[in-house]
This record gives C-alpha cells, sequence and structure tokens, in this order.
DNA sequence: GCCCAGGAGATTT
DNA sequence: AAATCTCATGGG
C-alpha cells in the first residue's frame, strides 16, 4: 500500500531518533515491529510505501497528522529550535504500542540504545511469535537470563508477570499527574521511565523524559549553564513548548546525541 | 584500568 | 528533600 505525505517526514531519522527500538534495515526500507504488528515500510521522497499493516496503524506509529505542522511553525520561532528544523523538522513522535513501549524504556535504564535495541530484540526473539512482541506472562524462572538484562532483569520480569495491557492502554487521556504516578508504581518504572512511555506510546505531548543529554542542553540553554534539578529543567521545557513538548525534547535529544547542542 | 550509557530504588544526610 | 550508593553489562 502506498500512503501519500504532504508533510514533513523522515522514516530513518524518526526510527532512529531513541523512542522506538524494533527497527532493522530491510532492503532500502524497515522491518518494523510494533505490538503484534510486523510490517514492511520504505518511504520514496513522499511516498511511504507499507505492507504489512493498515493505513490507520502506520500513521498513528508514525504520528503522520497535521499537528506536526503547527508544530514546526511554533519551533521556528523558538531560539534555540530554529536553527535545528532544517535537519530534524522531519522528526516524528511516534505513538508506539504501549507495552512493548514500557518494557523498552525499563530495559533502556543506565544502557545505551544499541544494547536496549539487543535485549529488547532478545525478550521478543525468546518469547514472541513471528517478530511480534510477546504478550505479558509470568515466564519460567531463569528464562530472562540469557537475554543479559543485568540488574533490570528482575524489573522485566516482574512487568511480564503483573501487568495487564488493556490498564496500561487505558491510561491514554486521562490526568497527567495521575498517569504517571499509577506508572511509577510499577517495579523499574521512576520518573523519567514514566514519562517516556507516556510521550511515545499514550500520546501526552507535555511529556518531558530528562535524560543525561536533555539534562545537559537543558542547564546549557535554558539555565544559563547553572545546576537544576531534572523537575525544573522539564518545568522549564513544559512552560516554553506547552503540548508539544515532547516532540521538542525529542528533537533536542537527537541533535544532542548528534553533538549539535 | 578508566569513564559513560535515554535510571531506579534504598539509604543516608 | 537532596545527596549518595549500588545494581550488571557492553562499548569506547
Amino acid at each position: 500500500m502506498r500512503l501519500g505525505l504532504n508533510r514533513r517526514f523522515d522514516l530513518g531519522l524518526t526510527l532512529r531518533s531513541g523512542q522506538f527500538f524494533r527497527f532493522a534495515p530491510d532492503g532500502d526500507g524497515f522491518l518494523i515491529s510494533d505490538g503484534d504488528r510486523v510490517f514492511r515500510c520504505r518511504q520514496a521522497g513522499r511516498d511511504l510505501e507499507i505492507d504489512g499493516t493498515d493505513e490507520a496503524h502506520a500513521r498513528r506509529l508514525f504520528g503522520l497528522d497535521g499537528s506536526h505542522v503547527a508544530a514546526l511553525r511554533a519551533f521556528a520561532a523558538d531560539a534555540v529550535l530554529a536553527p535545528l528544523l532544517a535537519d530534524y523538522g522531519g522528526l516524528r513522535l511516534m505513538r508506539q504500542d504501549p507495552w512493548q513501549c514500557l518494557v523498552s524504556f525499563v530495559c533502556s535504564a543506565m544502557s545505551n540504545m544499541k544494547r536496549i535495541q539487543a535485549n529488547v530484540e532478545g525478550i521478543a526473539a525468546a518469547f514472541g511469535r513471528g517478530g511480534a512482541f510477546p504478550r505479558p506472562r509470568p515466564l519460567p524462572a531463569g528464562a530472562l537470563r540469557p537475554i543479559r538484562l543485568g540488574w533490570r532483569e528482575k524489573y522485566v520480569g516482574q512487568l511480564f508477570a503483573t501487568v495487564d495491557p488493556a490498564w496500561l492502554e487505558g491510561l491514554a487521556g486521562r490526568e497527567f499527574e495521575d498517569v504517571r504516578a499509577q506508572l511509577m508504581e510499577l517495579p523499574g518504572v521512576g520518573v523519567k521511565v514514566a514519562e517516556c512511555v507516556m510521550a511515545f506510546s499514550l500520546g501526552f505531548g507535555e511529556a518531558c523524559p530528562v535524560d543525561v543529554w536533555i539534562r545537559r542542553i537543558g542547564r546549557r540553554h535554558f539555565f544559563g549553564g547553572r545546576r537544576a534539578t531534572d523537575r525544573r529543567i522539564a518545568e522549564r521545557l513544559r512552560q516554553r513548548f506547552g503540548p508539544r513538548t515532547a516532540l521538542a525534547q525529542q528533537i533536542l535529544f537527537a541533535a544532542a546525541r548528534d553533538g549539535r547542542l
């Protein structure tokens, strides 16, 4: 199926930006796994070719809606973001399967993108079917050991044994602080991981995950180089970008990792 | 050997 | 409430 794109979108940049981990190069496109959906995807200029899923899913997953244009217009007036839009304007905020997203970011703690991807793929390969991400279920003791998750292993095991995906999906659209507090009751989920799940799978545009990169550039660009708590940094970004904070954060993250900030 | 990586949780101050 | 410690592993 071919999907017309009349707005800015860069598939490769979006996939590699660190919000999603289940993709692999496939010819001149990608093989993508989002929850129980596995499909191929290829971008040719303003066309997006998808094979194995439907248009509604692809548009939702890649954030292909009109809100992006308005966001770019707002960002163009921002002194920090404006210089980045030429290279990062095609980076979209994805909306992936919440359960897969939750496990991915619990695995992300004090890790790096290559290893996170290997860990998440390892979990899918060991317990999933046909590339799909395995649904929660109690796993045999020691079954996660070969995945080499380190001290995240016990958290992932507990999540598989206790989380109800329907409950997780039901958090979308509810009150921000309430959702974050509920996510933080889960093992291995603190402020940062909770806001990742909210930003990348539950549609909370005000979410602002503060990791080492955002902390660094947040201090440099929004606090005059002075120290600031993660909470203050997130507050300032929210005040500056409102419901587009999550997208702004993702652009800043990608640019910072590229040495652009 | 060192330091760092999309942190969380428990303990100490 | 903020600073500190530990957790396991791979890469530069």
